[in-house]
DNA sequence: CGACCAACATTGGTCGTGCCAACAGTTGGC
DNA sequence: GCCAACTGTTGGCACGACCAATGTTGGTCG
């Protein structure tokens, strides 16, 4: 790519700026999880989603973090395999799986955390402290407008 | 995607919204160019930089808009064969293809156009004139920072 | 009670996009 | 005249998003 001659035309529009924008998050995170030994964000989003929530069902991680249940069903598998979490049935209802996060998949989670914090702070290095929450909050309220979530305003008061 | 459950630390971060964001830009984008018949970005960001830069190689439009080699090949056969731009062998350099935009195919672009300008105003629906503006810059300023691109600052003065 | 529909986890597949490799033809510099 | 670099093209791979079918279990309604 040469960026020096993109169509000003297309530099100006939002939906470029975003999706240029959120790439270079991705890649930023993607670096840094690919080191810490992850390949997919699925990983990330499914130990922090499980790690909020305590033991719950596969369905009910896939909902909430947008992934499909056949590829929750994938993840699973592998972070079981290393050890990070555990599969065992809901007694309370044989359909289900209760997934239960490990010490380790704890720790683990952790260490993705710090990296994934980082990353935030390289992306978002141009901008000063007060930029970057007008920035979060104008994204959340997009957000928020088009998808029916309720991203700001939960955290103080 | 159960929206109102998502976790609480995925949403503060700064690569969920940009990404949150993004996806939902080109959801709006996608239906849009859809119904003009187009079923890929690359079409529309191809056809900005040839009317841009008048007639060029493939290889210079790939690179201006980041699309590869290969893939310029294919959506331009595809434009081609629309009848929306031609294929002439530069006589100056035989190796390269000059594209040419068609009175047509300047025509498409322009309704093409409209689509993608109203999925930005769709988009950006909460936000004030002013918080546009003040968006626009801050995700300039990333991308410039991250790539390298000029974004801002170079319409006015 | 039995019949029916909904939800669960799993397997397997499709589709779009980004990217890389190889190729033959061409150009320009040394 | 030679070699590195570029061009357009074809073919392929990988990854994420998504959908369909299956066997199993839960809940509901007649």
């Amino acid at each position: 790519m040469d960026p020096l001659n993109t169509p000003v035309r297309l530099r100006g529009h939002a939906t470029w700026l975003l999706g240029q924008a959120s790439t270079q998050g991705h890649r930023l995170i993607g670096e840094r999880m690919h080191a810490a030994g992850v390949t997919s964000r699925s990983y990330y989003s499914l130990l922090v989603a499980l790690a909020e929530s305590g033991p719950t069902s596969q369905a009910d991680l896939g909902r909430r973090i947008g992934l499909d249940r056949s590829d929750v069903t994938a993840v699973v598998t592998d972070l079981e395999e290393r050890g990070y979490l555990e599969r065992t049935p809901d007694p309370a209802d044989r359909r289900r799986n209760l997934v239960n996060l490990t010490d380790s998949g704890a720790k683990f989670l952790g260490e993705l955390d710090k990296e994934v914090v980082a990353a935030q702070a390289t992306l978002l290095e141009p901008l000063s402290p007060e930029e970057r929450d007008v920035l979060l909050g104008m994204l959340g309220r997009i957000v928020e407008h088009h998808t029916g979530l309720r991203v700001s305003g939960t955290e103080e008061r």
